[in-house]
DNA sequence: CAAACTGTGGTACGACTGTATCCCGACAGT
DNA sequence: ACTGTCGGGATACAGTCGTACCACAGTTTG
């Protein structure tokens, strides 16, 4: 037992375990003492690492903002450079739904976060997310696509981005609900995109 | 204090005191005790009308599930009847936003419920609320406006459908979240069944 | 080598929770 | 008028929660 410890690393892998447990038994289900249980640490050291329980439930937001990010980096750079518009939509957007387990249980942790974030002001922090970002960046490239004449040119580019995020949002709760498989909700975005650039 | 007592009706009290709850402060705020203390009465009578929690919890669902679908109904009735298919969605889909202060304290009732029952297989009981029943009648709807060649012959009404609910609900997500206004949903909305029925 | 600090185990405390139990007033049927 | 059931007040109990505190070993610093 070394001293001297990398207290990033260890706060990373205690936040894993939170998200761990929220991801399968909830958010209510998270306790510092199940937190401690699941890392296979004392609830003493969870203590020590996060003093508070909000500093650590706080600490679930920014680790999973981080992780859907990159996410849909890594898909949009696993494509290549250059992509024409439709394949940036489509790419990112399906990047979003939960397709295999991991991003899966993301997403079920951050709709827990987001649930417990509409009711309690004081407790949300400035966890603050901010989708507005990617949304600029697609309105970006959907109005270079009205300007190359992929798009009709009545489209409008902001709302049209507002739909297809709000879309892909919904198309994530029915997956993650199991009313729908995740090949349905990538074949509904496909046909939004389809009568897009038709 | 008369005896012989309208179980139902007591019962659907405690509902409303639980929803009330819910809605404001989180689905994990709801106590037997805190029940009692908003519906003014002893934690005793929550104990005798729901013996368990989990029926207290159950009855959420019923009721929140019945306030939605008589919102759309008398929504959908207050315009007449035999109205054209355009206007039937844009009725329906705009039911279903938060508009007023009561729909919004619905449907954040309904989402903490939602959230809650993506983890916990046995919590969630039989609570398997049907929107099938909605996506059947519009997509008749649609179908219909197909028929008489107000929207184009290539769309498929089935998907169309699904993609109008989700992207409502994704709609929902974020004006409950305070990303949007409600008014910047609707116009969302009909910017889509705009470029629908073109 | 001594002193101070860091990381961690163990435990205790008060506030809650769901549930169970005991009790009694008010009405019903006889 | 008596008795049993219904509706509900009060309280108790065992468990879990977040938090606080104490002790101590190992490491760093002087």
């Amino acid at each position: 037992m070394p001293r001297r410890v990398d207290h990033d690393e260890r706060r990373r892998e205690l936040t894993a375990a939170l998200l761990r447990i929220a991801s399968t038994r909830g958010l209510q289900a998270v306790s510092m003492r199940e937190v401690a249980a699941e890392a296979g640490v004392s609830l003493r050291v969870v203590q020590y690492y996060f003093t508070d329980k909000r500093t650590l439930m706080a600490s679930g937001i920014p680790e999973l903002a981080a992780r859907l990010d990159r996410r849909v980096r890594e898909r949009a750079a696993a494509h290549g450079t250059g992509l024409p518009p439709r394949t940036v939509l489509e790419v990112v957007l399906g990047a979003i739904l939960p397709t295999d387990d991991d991003s899966r249980a993301d997403q079920l942790a951050w709709t827990a976060y987001y649930a417990a974030g509409l009711t309690a002001p004081a407790d949300a922090v400035d966890g603050r997310y901010a989708p507005d970002a990617l949304e600029r960046w697609l309105t970006g490239v959907l109005e270079r696509a009205v300007d190359t004449g992929e798009v009709p040119a009545d489209v409008d580019p902001r709302i049209e981005v507002v739909g297809l995020l709000a879309l892909t949002n919904g198309l994530v709760s029915s997956v993650l609900g199991q009313q729908r498989t995740v090949d349905d909700a990538l074949a509904v975005v496909r046909y939004r995109l389809d009568r897009l650039f038709r």
